[in-house]
RNA sequence: GGUCAAGUGGCCGAGCGGCUAGGCACGGGUCUGCAAAACCCUUUACAGCGGUUCGACUCCGCUCUUGACCUCCA
């Protein structure tokens, strides 16, 4: 399998450090408020490739962190803790606040059937390791301390390593274009961060450390939490473009200043950004959807509430380095073709070979299958190009329906061909997009249930019944199949 | 201003130096008590201008446009 590697720039044939074990560390989110749109995207891509890495039988340990403390907001509150910001708004305890997005976060993410990393650390719960760590880079010298706070020194940095590998960022360049930023006189210098920051008098969350009370820096978690769990060197590092700097080029600093140089990550994969009618998502463009405002439909943006299963594909139909752009007209689209791969899906499941002796192979047919099939897991070895995946899948049903009308047509391809093409079809969307029926077997039973009814009145052409049971369905987002083979339901489209 | 991406048919969205992406929508047909679904057929492309090449949507250059990052952000 080949992967992009924002390192290097180039796809890389993915080889792990230590096979058949696989190390993989995503940034989480932020929990001070409603998870959004653009927190769906990487949580369902690296949630694929969880799965597909699975599949290709590596024991993968996925490690992905709930930071809940210390990233600052913006300006007017320069300094402060978003986590504390918010608790002060709201009259609560920040961990409070910091539970309540969590739980959130993990329910809605359950809702798009993103998979549960094997460990989900907290920032809080890893101040000690994280002043240890603060204290490894000062004595390595590439740090410092001033008024009560550490500040990593870059410039120290750089005349041993390299700043700016991972974002193609040049020092100077940098120091030309910062702007000025209240708390800048304790640097030495502007691009110099913190590792350790000093909590002034009104700051709710805060701990005791060898410089004071304080609390740990923006960068500093991943770095501490990633090696603690993956080693000092580990596979894989994933999470938004919009992390690549300046927040995974100072992991890699840290992570190199306090290990002789190591660098911590041998790929790193960044997931493209969300837009909403084309324009970047944020607060103040009006334009910021909450997930459970998508799943509701409650947005003013919106003209309808689409189904977690829905944006899971619609975030899969795209190719994870691609923006991706929500609009009502796009979403439409993916859930009508959702229900689609899903009908088919509920097909394939119950599609037997035929017994009979007689057959009619079709070079033709045989090989235009063989060739989805291939295509299929090639596409997903070429840097998970889940696109052209769903593509093939699509293909694939055309021949799937083709048999479904025509049963005895499916000896146009030998048993072994059709037992893999199930096989993979169903795997493949189950198990590997993570895309599910949005039903239980309790419902499926009542519908077969009322369907059953529906036959009698056909068989004794009672069409006012008909016709009432079929409307029935209508409402209820199912649609009632006449076929010559016999009858039976599938998820309306509309 | 600096750095980096991208501009594909009515919409979304892949891809490749010559061979159908796919989805949605549109049009015609098959099937049907009437439908729906499904299937079959069909239409609309590669921002503009140059260059390289036997041949470019695909490579190179320029122009225009859009976006991202440079400051918390997935």
């Amino acid at each position: 399998m080949k992967l992009y590697n924002t390192l290097s720039r180039k796809k890389e044939l993915f080889e792990p450090l230590e096979p058949p074990f696989v190390g993989m560390y995503v940034c989480g989110p932020t929990v001070y408020n409603d998870p959004h749109i653009g927190n769906a995207r990487p949580a369902v891509f690296f949630d694929v490739l969880y799965r597909y890495l699975q599949f290709l039988g590596y024991k993968v340990r996925y490690v992905r962190n709930i930071t809940d403390v210390g990233h600052l907001t913006d300006d007017s509150d320069r300094g402060e803790d978003k986590i504390a910001k918010k608790a002060k708004l709201e009259q609560v305890e920040p961990m409070q606040i910091v539970n309540k997005y969590t739980n959130r976060y993990l329910a809605v993410m359950d809702k798009l059937n993103v998979l549960r990393p094997d460990i989900a650390p907290t920032a809080t719960g890893h101040i000690l390791e994280q002043i240890e760590f603060t204290q490894r880079i000062l004595n390595e010298n590439l740090a410092y301390v001033t008024n009560g706070s550490v500040y990593f020194d870059v410039h120290a940095y750089q005349q041993k390593y390299q700043y700016g590998e991972l974002s193609g960022r040049i020092l100077d360049e940098l120091l030309a274009n910062t702007r000025e930023l209240d708390g800048q006189e304790e640097k030495r210098n502007p691009a110099d961060f913190a590792l350790w920051k000093k909590a002034t008098p009104e700051h709710i969350m805060r701990w005791n450390s060898p410089w004071g009370e304080g609390f740990p820096g923006w960068h500093l978690e991943c770095t501490v939490m990633s090696t603690k769990y993956l080693g000092t060197q580990f596979d894989i590092h994933g999470g938004g473009m919009d992390l690549m700097f300046p927040h995974h080029e100072c992991e890699i600093a840290q992570a190199r200043a306090a290990n002789k140089g190591k660098p911590p990550v041998k790929y790193w994969l960044h997931n493209n950004m969300v837009t909403v009618n084309g324009q970047k998502m944020g607060k103040s463009l009006g334009n910021f959807i909450t997930l459970e405002e998508l799943l509701t439909g409650t947005h003013p943006l919106l003209q309808q509430a689409y189904s977690p299963m829905t944006i899971r594909f619609f975030i899969l139909q795209a190719h994870y380095r691609s923006t991706l752009d929500f609009s009502n007209e796009a979403l439409l689209a993916a859930q009508k073709a959702y229900k689609r791969l899903i009908n088919g899906l509920r097909i394939v499941k119950k599609m037997q070979y035929p017994e009979s002796q007689t057959t009619n192979l079709n070079e033709k047919a045989e090989g235009e299958i063989k060739q989805y099939l291939d295509t299929l897991f090639k596409a997903m070895n070429d840097d998970l190009n889940t696109a052209l995946a769903i593509a093939q899948l699509f293909n694939l049903l055309k021949k799937i329906n083709q048999f479904y009308l025509n049963p005895t047509q499916i000896t146009a391809i030998s048993q072994e061909t059709f037992a893999t093409m199930q096989y993979v079809f169903v795997t493949f969307i189950e198990q590997i997009l993570g895309i599910q029926e949005e039903n239980t077997a309790e419902v499926t039973k009542l519908i077969e249930a009322l369907l059953h009814f529906y036959k009698e009145a056909k068989e004794t052409k009672d069409y006012a019944k008909v016709d009432k049971i079929r409307a029935y369905f209508k409402e209820n987002k199912l649609i009632i199949k006449d076929l010559k083979t016999g009858i039976d339901w599938a998820y309306d489209e509309a």
